[in-house]
DNA sequence: CGAACTTGCGCC
DNA sequence: AAAGGGCGCAAGTTCG
């Protein structure tokens, strides 16, 4: 059963339902608290349907209900529009209610980017084109969008990556919900040590002023910004020092008593300004961090995030993120993840071999590589990156020889995108097509020699995009149904545990302590039931290593 | 003057 | 050791 729900005012709302198939069922129902009558018919297990999850949810939960199924046709739109290559157009309902009655489509005004932690208010919805009813507008986008799905070829696949989807929306608006533990008082402890004692707002800490000093000195006195990068590679030039930029790695590699106290300030400087006390005033609040999770924000199917760099937390700020007294923290992450899914995908027999060891790479290195694991590594990370340059080509062809499908698929999809054609994910996440400047380029029918080289390389450029697409994305299909099957999992079996912070291939739970074994044993139960929902019976191996910890910093 | 671009680095 | 893929963010610089 599914129940479409439209929102409106302050806890008020609409509900219909509807049959499998999504036909009305019933009457509308109106409710003037929306909440209680969510929680009300939850008990009898529908699929809630609504037009975006990151929009109705977090007012559900924070009014305390949890719901366990939803469709979202945010996503479903999304998807589907993807599977036929017009990733461009705007996906919401106004958008997809207007395509339906063939109205002028609505520009889609991209989510505002939020300043500091989430508050709550009723944002003002814009009328539907043709001043459509918005639960009209949901039951009748998605009886269409449910036939046209029904109609492709790749129906299953995509049947449960919709599904998979909206799991995976609703787990991102509960751990925004719930938040990251996060210390302040140790992540304040770190930046003093490191710093020196909070300055002022505007001025440089005080270890930052003094290795500003140095810097300047070992210049002989010039005064350098080193946070302009202009700057600096002036300044080694005044030396007699060529650098083509001011990247630490290729200072690395420069012999000048300015490079140490450089490296350093670079360092810290980074930590100051996107991690430093501002970030901390600005995203943490009653002792957790809420992350603003951005589902299908990226194409290929990865999460993005929006305010906070909640992806790019620096590895030192770990020692922040501890679990309240009393509970653990289960830290969990899919190793080598995505040699993995090239192995499933492309059926690679021997590769699906090497992939029952743990640690695959040590394998793949006894197998092909005289036991160098660093040479496979490169070779692997080549085949899904389209790496050229030093050895790496040498090291591919030693791979390709050894695991002839898997190093065919990966350069099948280069082919692909090279010639300009779309590219899929194991359940159907779809590649753009590039854009027209990209066909300009790579079509011209200019016979210059500088031309040719541009059209080559802008054909290269997205044959690796390609090659990546196929693994990255697929590997985004199996950590959607991950999330999936772990939060339904940790509901049933685990009370009180909670998604808290998820990055590409590593989830965080905070767990009552008593209940952590039951989490690790769920988050390996949910990696195989994700394994087998997307690649059904391969013999790859998905090993998942969860660990219970007090800090994330202990993890591994 | 603000907008748009560039640079560099954090994460996977 | 670095470079291949994907991002977000902030400071500096240049553009209009």
């Amino acid at each position: 059963m599914f129940i479409a729900l439209v929102p409106h005012g302050e806890n008020a709302g609409r509900l219909r339902p509807l049959s499998a198939a999504g036909v009305p069922t019933g009457p509308v129902i109106e409710t003037a608290d929306l909440a209680a009558t969510v929680a009300e018919w939850e008990r009898r297990g529908p699929r809630w349907l609504w037009s975006s999850t990151a929009e109705v949810y977090p007012e559900l939960l924070a009014r305390g209900v949890r719901v366990e199924r939803c469709l979202d046709l945010w996503h479903v739109e999304s998807l589907l529009l993807a599977h036929q290559g017009r990733h461009r157009e705007p996906r919401g309902l106004g958008a997809a209610v207007a395509r339906l009655r063939g109205l002028p489509v609505p520009e889609d005004h991209g989510p505002r980017k939020r300043e500091s932690q989430p508050t709550l208010f009723e944002p003002e919805r814009e009328p539907l084109p043709g001043d459509e009813d918005p639960l009209e507008a949901v039951v009748a986008v998605h009886a269409e969008r449910q036939r046209a799905l029904a109609a492709l070829p790749h129906a299953d696949g995509l049947r449960l990556l919709v599904a998979a989807e909206s799991a995976s929306a609703l787990a991102a608006a509960e751990m925004t919900h719930h938040g990251l533990p996060w210390r302040e008082d140790v992540h304040d402890e770190l930046l003093t040590e490191l710093l020196g004692p909070r300055p002022a707002n505007g001025v440089r800490p005080a270890r930052l002023a003094e290795l500003a000093d140095r810097i300047t000195a070992a210049f002989g006195g010039r005064a350098v910004n080193p946070d302009a990068p202009a700057s600096i590679v002036r300044a080694f030039g005044r030396e007699g020092v060529d650098v083509p930029s001011a990247r630490a790695w290729v200072l690395k590699k420069v012999d000048h008593p300015a490079v140490a106290p450089l490296l350093e300030y670079k360092e810290l400087a980074r930590l100051w300004v996107a991690h430093g006390w501002s970030w901390l005033d600005q995203w943490v609040s009653g002792g957790r961090f809420r992350a603003d999770y951005v589902v299908g924000g990226v194409v290929s199917g990865r999460w993005a995030t929006r305010g906070g760099a909640a992806l790019q937390i620096p590895r030192t700020l770990r020692r922040a993120v501890v679990a309240d007294p009393g509970w653990a923290l289960v830290a969990a992450d899919a190793s080598q993840l995505e040699p993995r899914v090239l192995a499933a995908l492309s059926g690679d027999r021997r590769l699906a071999e090497v992939s029952a060891d743990d640690d695959l790479y040590t394998t793949l290195a006894a197998d092909a590589f005289d036991g160098d694991r660093g040479r496979a590594k490169v070779a692997m990370l080549s085949a899904m990156y389209g790496g050229t340059a030093g050895e790496a080509g040498a090291l591919l062809a030693v791979l390709r020889r050894r695991f002839p499908e898997a190093v065919g698929y990966v350069e099948a999809a280069a082919v692909a995108g090279e010639q300009g054609r779309m590219v899929r994910s194991r359940l159907g996440r779809t590649s753009p097509p590039p854009s027209a400047a990209w066909h300009e380029v790579t079509g011209s029918a200019d016979e210059g020699e500088e031309a040719v080289r541009q059209g080559r390389r802008a054909a290269r450029d997205w044959g690796r995009f390609t090659r990546n697409f196929v693994v990255q994305a697929s590997a985004a299909d199996w950590t959607a149904a991950l999330l999936g099957a772990l939060r339904r999992r940790l509901h049933q079996t685990a009370p009180g545990a909670h998604l808290v912070f998820f990055q590409h291939d590593e989830v965080l739970v905070h767990t009552p302590a008593e209940s952590a074994d039951v989490v690790c044993a769920e988050i390996t139960a949910a990696g195989e039931e994700a394994s087998r929902l997307v690649f059904g019976r391969t013999p790859v191996r998905f090993p998942i290593n969860a660990v219970a910890v007090e800090c994330y910093a202990d993890a591994k």
